[in-house]
DNA sequence: AACCCATGTCTAATCGTTTAGATGGCAAGA
DNA sequence: TCTTGCCATCTAAACGATTAGACATGGGTT
């Protein structure tokens, strides 16, 4: 049906094994007469190499998989496409996959690209989950975990610090006059918002915070303030909707408080649509700061001051360093783009 | 290296033909005995079908290309991801690629996806760019588009019926009481957009619009308004970054409309973030309604009231039109959503 | 007893590449 | 003239699966 090598060599009049060493610039040189037939014969034909072949016997398919914990959160997407964008820029293919944040579904999509015998596989993972990598190890296939990596994984991660960008979100809202600084984390203080968790906790406490209970990370309760100066903590998962209903409820209980720092886009994002729902005035009654810092943060309203991630480094290294064995560890800084929420007025 | 169907054959003593019998209830009956220990030397040696080697041989690679116009838009986006899940419930796996809006890029993406042998191609294109399906079809891979095709394909569509929901949209505003209803397009009336700005002039004139003529396309101006009643249409590109400049610029010439109708959700979410940040109240100062109704609009601030594409329900039957050659076109009809930034309050 | 058929399994060709080893020709060095 | 070596090319064996055709076995018919 489609046109081969084989074909390709009848008409230039040679054997395949040269048409491949000109068509790879193979592991052999071939006269220069004889590249110009090849070459001639295979435009005429519209030849163009069977991947899958090639993939077959050189061990080696040219695509990578890529599985995103979430593909609809505002954060894995960005990062989705910064890394397709760089494996296509090393003439890598992406096989996608979209976990919906279920383990298994990551599991499984895992599984697959194995045996479509991708070239490596990077893992934008949320919290939750096995160390799914392990299998990509096992079958000696490159593995990155980005923006997360389950406790007892040994695959090289990719993520921003989050310690200090929730730092300095701390510090940003207290010169502009906060004291009390709420934190608006996931349902529990698994992953990397756990992490984030703490350091607001921290920071605002001036000594370690609490290392998680059970009973708390499994409490269903979204608000929690053991005394009038105790920080303020609430949670909720990360959909927009959930965000936004927590606003409807704090504001109804009278509850909301003047500063807030939100560990998500995506929570952010649902905070800001239903703070406006109910007239709610960011930031003059509620100050707010994100800690994703994804594109969409910049088109809000009002627009989103938060803890910008270089999505775009992170999508980059993550890649080297499932080509190149030797790249060093990435733990990059995320630097306060201040805009309307956090009270500032945007310069220009 | 790996494990092999020739390894399982041998543990289980008998030929690799049955072990592949029994892989996929191949096309030949095994007996049950022999089948258990086929399947218990598989179990033992953990083996998983290498689906390259069978894609080379049964000439299927179960993997699909879905090429999108331009990733970080959330219309595209959004149409992504329900297209790669429609496809996982199919079994199929999805190569992934972002044209980035450039014609070329996308091009060359169904080119590399024809050979990696694809099982089909779904295309979310914008507008510009020649019939790049083309090629598939002469590679007997089926295609389809989503959202635009080019005017010369033969490959099936799959996209919204846009003339319906710009007249409710127009209507709806009616309604509300406007009556100068302002058209906010693309940079020229190519593709679906210009579908949506000729069915809008339609439906304040009550007679067909003007055929674009070339002078109107690769007009430079942003701003059109041959009298006082001429409906006003504005033009900017496909971002949130033109679509706030543009809320700037006209309220600096004081030019602003009444009512507006938006071509997409990506400039719909700009106008937002650049009218929050002049302080110019929607809908109190300006209604709007966009066209595209992705999940971004209901989380916007103040949520946007849209004609909302059937996009899972279009993801289905884009797939669907792949692997049944016999499936109906479909043009689904997009509902009028009402929230906020319209004048309509939100029920409940 | 000879034949037929069904059943279960094996052998081997095939998909389209890549690439190591064999081959043949020609020029330079002895 | 006879090596020696190099260069360009060819032959053919992989890669790991699928599957048509051959084959062997064991009833059931006549």
């Amino acid at each position: 049906m489609a046109v081969t090598l084989a074909d390709v060599a009848r008409r230039a009049g040679t054997s395949t094994a040269v048409v491949s060493y000109v068509m790879n610039n193979g592991p052999r040189p071939v006269a220069a007469a004889t590249r110009d037939r090849v070459l001639a014969a295979a435009a005429e034909l519209d030849y163009r190499p069977n991947r899958i072949a090639r993939a077959l016997r050189a061990r080696t398919s040219g695509v990578v998989g890529l599985v995103l914990a979430g593909a609809s959160n505002p954060y894995y997407a960005a990062l989705g496409r910064h890394i397709e964008q760089e494996l296509e820029t090393r003439g890598k293919l992406t096989l996608f996959g979209n976990a919906a944040f279920a383990p298994d579904r990551q599991q499984q999509l895992i599984e697959r690209f194995l045996a479509a015998q991708v070239d490596g596989l990077v893992i934008v993972s949320a919290d939750g989950g096995h160390d799914v990598a392990a299998r990509a190890a096992a079958a000696k296939v490159p593995a990155v975990y980005v923006h997360h990596r389950p406790a007892e994984a040994r695959t090289p991660l990719v993520a921003a610090d989050n310690a200090t960008a929730v730092r300095s979100a701390v510090e940003h809202l207290r010169r502009h006059g906060h004291q009390h600084i709420a934190f608006l984390a996931g349902p529990d203080d698994a992953g990397p918002v756990g992490e984030r968790r703490r350091a607001w906790h921290e920071a605002l406490t001036s000594r370690p915070g609490p290392a998680p209970d059970a009973a708390d990370e499994q409490a269903p309760v979204l608000l929690r303030s053991a005394d009038e100066q105790a920080p303020v903590l609430l949670r909720c998962d990360y959909s927009r909707a959930s965000a936004a209903a927590l606003v409807h409820r704090l504001a109804a209980e009278d509850r909301l408080p003047r500063a807030l720092i939100i560990a998500t886009d995506e929570q952010a994002i649902g905070i800001l649509a239903g703070a406006s729902a109910i007239g709610l005035r960011i930031p003059e009654q509620l100050a707010v700061i994100s800690l994703d810092g994804t594109p969409e943060s910049a088109y809000t309203a009002p627009a989103l001051s938060a803890t910008r991630q270089p999505l775009e480094a992170m999508a980059h290294h993550a890649v080297n360093l499932l080509f190149v064995p030797t790249a060093e560890p990435f733990l990059p800084h995320a630097p306060l783009i201040p805009r309307r929420s956090c009270g500032c007025v945007p310069t220009g």
